[in-house]
DNA sequence: ACTCGTAGTTAGGATATACTAACTTTCAGC
DNA sequence: GCTGAAAGTTAGTATATCCTAACTACGAGT
């Protein structure tokens, strides 16, 4: 109750945002290179090195000189109440203070940092400590477990399917507001009509009107 | 509304507590030494030297060698932008999250450098745009104006005499749970009964009860 | 199995903080 | 106006990040 510490005792807030950048790589299959990192991260890969050493002297990763980086169970552990805490605070300035769903990620980096645990704690029973951010991400439980699916994207829904929009990336307020236009957030129903040759845009109907939407764009929504 | 900075554009969150402790000296009347500032910080004396020489280099602040420091109209602005953000954040987490007044101090020392303008701008909105912190505390406008007033200590209040609770200091848990039991919080009105001579310990009535209080506790809470 | 291009690392430096130890100023009181 | 304690500064380090430039290792494709 008095000692409510950040997140683990003492990393800092950069060694946090490693650990999380690392598992949403591994996530994704992306077996965390040192320039995949450095992509996430937007600095440079020399930069990435050094860190990773010390998140394995931490006991938080594995790292082969020239091989990728890899969580362990502690380093996990910690990523995920990041992910917690970032994922909770979206849903609390969603739900509470009337943030837009594509600002909330800007603001979700900044304050998981200095977020205590009791402070999440508060904010997830004062929304009724929902499963899922408004993102469509599951968000995990204090104790680090979590409901990592497999998703398809509305990029490979056959013609003529239909399908629920499940989830999509919280890190691109312009692509957000782009799929909040065309009314594609989760738990949206979404047919399929047609698909143009050679990879090209499809033509979807979602509630009601029918719209065109890209390749690109079609394959960062998340479906079922 | 797309780039909501998190204070003044590009200071350090720690460079924003040197900032807001020196003003807070300042206001005390206690021109800030570099002994008074390393004390408030918990730093060592000779690492304030460089960094108030950094935040005079920024236009933030004068200082003379072997002299104090003042701060300058734009540092003083930026103080009371972090103090503001500081106040909307305590009150909101008593109001809305149910927070006791006494953990709230903590929690807004870390959140105070993370949380952008909209955040407060809609925590205030949330709440009534309050005036007041829950000790007490003016919370200084968006443009920084601010309402200083000089209180009178309980201490000081003739036997006898009637007085309503104003303001304490946030920063020490346990004195506000002290207080807190014995009645004693803004708005609260408090009789003072008697008064041991030798500056001794003040017999008080609060709310019906009649209660001892020690000089030191009695100097901190500031009453009219 | 050789050879590049890509991935990754090391070397060397910069910035922001903080510390301790040693030195310098100031100023209050004789 | 001297002097010693308190106040403040400088010097030298340490840590945590980050960067650029230069070098090395790996592995895919001939």
């Amino acid at each position: 109750m008095s000692e409510q510490l950040p997140a683990s005792p003492a990393l800092t807030g950069q060694a946090e945002d490693y650990l999380k950048a690392i598992y949403e790589l591994e996530q994704r299959g992306t077996s965390a290179g040192t320039n995949d990192i450095a992509a996430r991260l937007r600095i440079a890969p020399a930069s990435v090195t050094g860190m990773v050493q010390r998140l394995a002297r931490l006991g938080l990763a594995e790292s082969e000189r020239y091989k990728g980086t890899r969580l362990t169970e502690a380093g996990r552990l910690a990523a995920l109440q990041l992910i917690r805490r970032h994922r909770i605070i979206e849903s609390y300035l969603v739900q509470r203070l009337g943030f837009g769903w594509e600002h909330v990620h800007e603001e979700a980096e900044r304050l998981e940092h200095a977020a205590s645990n009791e402070l999440i704690a508060r904010m997830a029973e004062s929304i009724g400590n929902p499963t899922e951010d408004p993102h469509g991400a599951p968000i995990p439980a204090a104790d680090g477990t979590i409901d990592e699916i497999h998703l398809e994207s509305l990029a490979d829904v056959a013609v003529g399917s239909e399908a629920t929009v499940m989830r999509m990336s919280d890190r691109d307020p312009e692509f957000l507001l782009y799929l909040d236009a065309l009314g594609i957030r989760p738990g949206a129903r979404v047919r399929v009509l047609a698909r143009e040759p050679f990879d090209g845009p499809l033509t979807i109907q979602v509630g009601g009107a029918s719209q065109i939407i890209g390749t690109n764009s079609a394959a960062r929504v998340f479906i079922r």
